[in-house]
DNA sequence: TATTGTTATACTCTATAACTATA
DNA sequence: TATAGTTATAGAGTATAACAATA
């Protein structure tokens, strides 16, 4: 009975240990693409922003918050300084005078590409040099992890 | 030879969208921790550096910065903060007096523990609701992004 | 001269609170 | 009353620059 115990303790020891690899791996990636980001002219909340439109079309500001799991304040921050530099634009909601509907405009677009551009030259970079299984795990790790986060 | 050509286009394309979805997740996941994080009486990047000098023992200001990939001033700001809150000491160095050591107090281990038990509410216990085989997935693309991070 | 650490300043990221306009 | 958005303020996270002490 005794060895039980300890036998659980240790695989809940050896579990924990696991979790905070994995918070210090996430934690110190966030910091290493917050910074190859800041070489453009925009932050890595922006770029989230930006390619969030640029994937899945215009939104409005509190569904862009909900998707990116920030407050809508937060994100009316963002949004007011991609406006200033004339990437988005603002446009009233077709049936809602509340809402408004966020759009990339033409140099929106066109800073996007640059953006995945300068991207491709570190991080894609250096998924490209793996293992193949190695991709593979990590773009399977992808999805569990954006599950983790909605939790 | 056109049709191999779209074919790349594509595949490059696909591989894009995967380090995009993968930095969307890391991201995500970032701010989901930090604000759990939150709740206890530390902040991520202070957490971070305590589960550090727990794991691995006494280390100077610059080798904590290093490998938490940031900047000595920046870790010094950190370090002054949890010296204030009295869980860590900075102690001279036995050989060269330009250094000091960094540890934790007891004060600081008593934290620890409390602070890892508080992790436990959230994301462990969500990762611990994982099948076995995406528990696999995640903690080997930990290791693989802890890789990458340092790149 | 090079390295360790500190202090000062600034910008990014996000939150809370208080407000306006519309539904 | 509830929701979408804005504005103001504050705290966390990190960087750069300038400096002091020691090697």
């Amino acid at each position: 009975m005794l060895c039980i115990v300890k036998l659980r303790s240790m695989n809940a020891t050896g579990f924990e240990a696991e979790v905070a690899t994995l918070i210090h791996a996430v934690g110190l990636l966030t910091r290493r693409v917050r910074a190859a980001v800041a070489s453009n002219d925009l932050s890595l909340s922006q770029t989230m922003v930006m390619a969030r439109i640029a994937k899945e079309g215009p939104a409005t500001a509190s569904d862009l918050a909900r998707e990116e799991s920030i407050k809508p304040q937060s994100m009316g921050t963002i949004l007011s300084e991609l406006e200033e530099l004339g990437l988005i634009a603002r446009e009233p909601h077709p049936t809602d005078r509340r809402q408004k509907v966020i759009s990339l405009t033409a140099k929106g677009l066109a800073i996007r590409r640059t953006a995945s551009n300068e991207k491709r030259t570190w991080l894609s970079q250096a998924i490209s040099q793996l293992d193949k299984d190695e991709q593979k795990t990590l773009f399977a790790a992808s999805e569990i992890l954006k599950r983790l986060a909605e939790k």
